[in-house]
DNA sequence: TTGTACGCGTTATCAT
DNA sequence: ATGATAACGCGTACAA
């Protein structure tokens, strides 16, 4: 490695190491001689800070984690760009990890971010996380954001969107077309996240007078296969129904597979919406009408919030919540145009 | 922060800090009882390892980085989980940065990389990124890996896919489902592996007597509405054209778009054969046939043979090059089968 | 098992 | 005004 410290460079300046420091940090009295003639020597000798020898020193660092569930969904691949891009901007490192779902490798990682002293983290945890997880948090008393999936806890600064609103945007589409047989369809049982969907979704039925039928809501993992399945016995049930809101654009798809198979056109004899705007929704025939969620703007969000943590701000926890927008496109039909 | 530390554990428990830091470690050899005491004291204190400290001392770290162009991409998501769960097995932390394509982002990263005593490092370079920026790595001395992006400097380690190989595949599929009119769609003029693709694609061509057009070869940006716009403009120069080969499956998506559009099917009138299989390739209708890379599998290899260069590995410099694979969908058709 | 010098930058205190 | 001295952050490993 034969790396150069700052010691040899300052015995190469004939100054002290104190001077040299100054003279890296822009901080002290050094004269602009002096100054010069460090930075010249340093220049020419290569150096480089070490700093990790400087984060030990001043019991900092530099490094921030980011722990999601599954870096491979676009959703988050575009978070994590756009909190990269903050986290440039202030010159902090970004550290990624993948807890895949498993709360044994999520607590590894969080461990491991302590142990290397990380400044900050921001966390989109994995489904059946323990509370415990959270509440030993709170005690390592590290500036920490959770992100996306929502959680109740006001101790915590949460970025996200808005669940409730933007399926109470998709209800009203459908409600405008004339729609009042409305099933929603998707999500797993313990997903907060959809619990506020679906609160969203019913909210918008009883507003405009529509018992919500409990029987028209059902689950469904997040793949186009059992969004197929799941409405197929959905519908057998009960044909009456006309439209749905889906939880996530995904299952939207299969219910757009099990139309089709009945032969049945989304867009015409039946209306769809979906839920988070990926990109195979403007592809598919017909365009799925569905809500955008600006995920790249999370990230952003997320990280700016971080930083000011770390900076030291210590308002209190904030709840940052990104409105979502209603995306016409052709699965609804235009009834309404 | 008043975080514990290793004199402090070693005086509670009346040792000295040699033995402590011993027994963390599991090395020398410390009585059994002891090691108790030891441990059940860290535990009772809320020891926590101070990685930084050991790191400066050792001059190491267990930390790498992971620079990409972007993130955004499908594929690239797919690859870093991939590199992030092998990484999780060593123990080692990711940084990741996202050039997009800019080569100052680029260095800045590399720079901060080395002030944080990084132990090694997977690059997949910006476009354009000056040959004298990887003459100064050179000189740093740290286990690097280029991937996906070809780089033909023999010093460096490579993983990555067979470009040349994915296109012949590619091709000769549509010959032999009887296209003799196929154009190639993306990529973007300086790409080094766009030029190794449309090497596969046209010795396929010349292979079976057919005449590469270069007017039906047109560049197009990583994303699916740059492949709409410029795949429009070439059908309309040249209606002729019955079949693609696409430089990306997001450009194939693209593609999609234009044809419904114009009315046309993909998989009856028209061939489509993307490049990557990313996630959406499977979930689109109709399904894309395309050029399986195996990018978790890339990732996953990348990640191994850096731990191995980190271990000291020092063996001449590999080229890990993943065979790729045709995956038959429903975007050409089955006129073959 | 222990004592302690060491890795390298930081900064408060002291000197000119 | 400028700059030097030296203790310090915390874990490591060698000599004793």
């Amino acid at each position: 490695m034969t790396s150069v410290t700052l010691a040899q460079v300052a015995k190469r300046a004939g100054v002290s190491t104190a001077t040299v420091s100054m003279v890296l940090r822009n901080r002290g009295r050094i004269s602009h001689e002096t100054r010069q003639r460090v930075l010249h020597i340093l220049d020419e000798m290569g150096y480089v800070y070490n700093q990790t020898a400087a984060n030990l020193r001043n019991r900092t660092s530099n490094q921030v984690g980011l722990l999601l569930h599954d870096i491979t969904n676009p959703f988050y691949g575009e978070m994590t760009a756009g909190l990269s891009h903050e986290m440039e901007r202030h010159d902090l490192l970004l550290f990624l990890a993948n807890s895949e779902e498993s709360g044994e490798r999520q607590q590894k990682f969080v461990d491991s971010l302590m142990r290397n002293n990380a400044c900050g983290m921001l966390l989109c945890a994995a489904r059946e996380t323990s509370p415990l997880f959270f509440e030993a948090l709170k005690r390592r008393n590290i500036p920490t954001i959770i992100v996306v999936r929502p959680f109740d806890d006001v101790d915590f600064d949460f970025v996200g969107t808005d669940n409730f609103l933007g399926t109470q945007l998709a209800t009203q589409h459908l409600l405008r077309l004339g729609h009042r047989h409305i099933a929603f369809i998707g999500g797993s049982l313990g997903s907060t996240s959809r619990a506020q969907r679906i609160g969203g979704y019913t909210s918008k039925l009883l507003e405009n007078n529509i018992q919500p039928e409990s029987e028209w809501i059902v689950t469904s993992q997040a793949s186009q296969s059992e969004g197929s399945r799941v409405s197929e016995a959905l519908f057998r049930r009960f044909p009456q129904i006309t439209a749905a809101v889906c939880y996530q654009d995904i299952v939207a798809l299969g219910v757009m597979q099990t139309l089709r198979k009945a032969g049945r056109t989304p867009g015409k004899d039946f209306a769809l919406v979906g839920f988070d705007d990926i990109t195979e929704a403007s592809l598919v025939q017909p365009a799925l009408t569905t809500i955008s969620v600006a995920a790249k703007e999370i990230g952003r969000k997320a990280g700016e919030l971080l930083y000011s943590r770390i900076q030291g701000n210590d308002e209190p926890p904030k709840r940052i919540i990104l409105p979502p927008a209603l995306v016409i496109r052709e699965s609804c039909g235009d009834r309404l145009r």
